[in-house]
DNA sequence: TATGAATGAGTCTTCATTCAT
DNA sequence: GATGAATGAAGACTCATTCAT
């Protein structure tokens, strides 16, 4: 399964195969298909667990802040932050990055990745909302959602068109939009205006 | 390629095959590289026909616009109107959209599709500048993009987790958002403002 | 790997095919590629395969000698019958030098072949000099390795014009050769002299 | 042709395809067919020309000979010079003599190809003859096939060594040789003895 | 006469899956 | 339970040849 995730971060869905998983995990081939009913099956399994890898590297960024963002400049930057995570010019982050999206537009055309998928997407809320957001749970979260959707969307569009630092745009992206979002995200110098 | 075009549209990128399109087309398996150099070319040409396809259906919709938006949440309607299209619950218009950010998604991983897309990206945004934005081209074409970027988030957020409907989410973002950054486009409203 | 050893004995390079392969061996089409790491593996086994079955008949050629040849025409005419082998009209001997010298040729062209074809040259050496060369062992694989080149001429001649007999063409070149080269070669005529 | 021939010399038999010679000789890929029977048909005219160019290329050597060799060694080196030509370490040569040896042993499977072969041979024989020889035709002509022979035999060794340089291996067994037929070779040398 | 279009057969290779052991 | 061996189906692609024009 560890196998399976590496793969499919290195080279995508198209990577993840009874042959390659095996080889990397240096068991033998039959091994993939006894312990997982299919193939599907065992994508799945590591789309789970890349998530929650992805997820655990998010928790830990949560955990490091020290203090709460005060201008929507720093929450924009704290956000982007937390949600994309380093994203250093190696090919590493940018397979990282790239895999997380094609999960999404996967789990469009598959059941089974969507329960997966639904499942992280509110654990990412979650742990959004214990660092960014103090009172009035419900109608916070439902800001963040559309928040990381911000995120997300620039994230896709600086992928495909390939000249642009995801972070950057993001950033910019989330800094115009939270001057107004902002009053909902609960941060002291909304409060104190 | 037609045939191609289709079978993207249906089933992915895994669903073109020479195979596949032969078949669907009704013509022997080797026309399919006798009329492309190769699959990748194939499914590039699919990819900008569905792209020119969408762009064209879009462009229809700018066309049938009678007036222009005066509300923030009125120019959000029509935006999501112009970007998203119709959204019928049924399949087809569906698989529309997952295509189109499928195709998002694939830009990542190849230098030819990343061509295609950013052409078709371009006039996406001009065509739209056409319909919303009236002076002040260069800074409001900057907005725009970031709007669609808004719009792309949105929209993949909602195919991944399956249960919105991704112009009701769309919508509801780009409410919130553009009452900050509606001064940037140019509606009456605003400038009333 | 017999049936591509057959199939290159009977028909060439060009003769060895997956299928081909696979049809012959009474097996399924993919069993060629289970089996070999590619066609170009598999074809390097058949070629060493065809290599040693030579070697080995030759072999037993060496091991029949009774009597050490004393002239200069018995020794052409030993060498002649050992590395040639029979020669009857009939399509199978054909058919096995033409594979031999068409090794000779594909080993200028493929690395992989000329790693087999140097250990097999190298063992037609060895088997010669245990039958012909008692003593000076260096001196003399020098000599042979000559006079086996010499052989191989004369055979290659005569398979591209086919109107002449490999053997007897050999045997005559030979004898003409060997009355000089005779004393290097340590046979009792040349001890007397 | 042409281009069939110089594909042919280039890449060997492999190479010369319908496609490749029609691109190579900028003709429409129809015109292959159209002008010669088959491609068997087309190869066998290609490797008519690569011989006849082989052979006026050693013809031109032949006329530049300005005195005759005297001592066996010297009768080695221009028989070599002559049947060898060139053989810088470039590729181009090496290839020149893959592919003429691999018309060798093509020739051993194919009747068209037998033909063409035997053709060239006796002018190659031929032309040599006038070279070096200069009496007593028929006698010497034999003698010169052999020694033909036993160049081809040590440049095939080589070639499929590929340690060696053909000419060198050629020259040193020649040269043994030659010792001994040398009085069959016509130069005031052996005349003088 | 000449050629663009077309295609059936075949090229090597990959792969998910089954199954006997 | 675990796995080596095996295989049918499909993958992309090539190519000699035909044929209508």
């Amino acid at each position: 399964m560890e196998a399976a995730a590496d793969l499919l971060l290195e080279g995508g869905f198209d990577a993840v195969r009874h042959r390659s998983v095996a080889t990397r995990a240096d068991l033998p081939l039959a091994s993939t298909t006894y312990y997982f009913e299919s193939l599907d099956d065992l994508i799945a399994c590591a789309v789970e667990r890349n998530g929650t890898r992805d997820l655990d590297a998010m928790r830990s960024r949560v955990g490091e802040i020290v203090h709460h963002p005060r201008t929507s400049s720093e929450t924009a930057d704290l956000l982007v932050e937390l949600l994309v995570g380093p994203c250093n010019p190696d090919e590493a982050d940018r397979e990282r990055l790239i895999t997380r999206y094609e999960r999404f537009v996967a789990c469009a055309r598959s059941a089974a990745l969507r329960d997966v998928q639904r499942r992280l997407g509110t654990q990412v809320t979650d742990a959004l909302t214990d660092a960014l957001v103090r009172s009035d749970r419900d109608a916070r979260e439902g800001t963040l959602r559309k928040l990381v959707a911000i995120v997300d969307g620039a994230v896709v569009s600086s992928l495909a068109e390939h000249d642009l630092d995801p972070r950057e745009l993001a950033r910019r992206i989330l800094s115009d939009v939270l001057d107004i979002v902002a009053p909902l995200v609960d941060h002291p110098a909304a409060e104190g205006a």
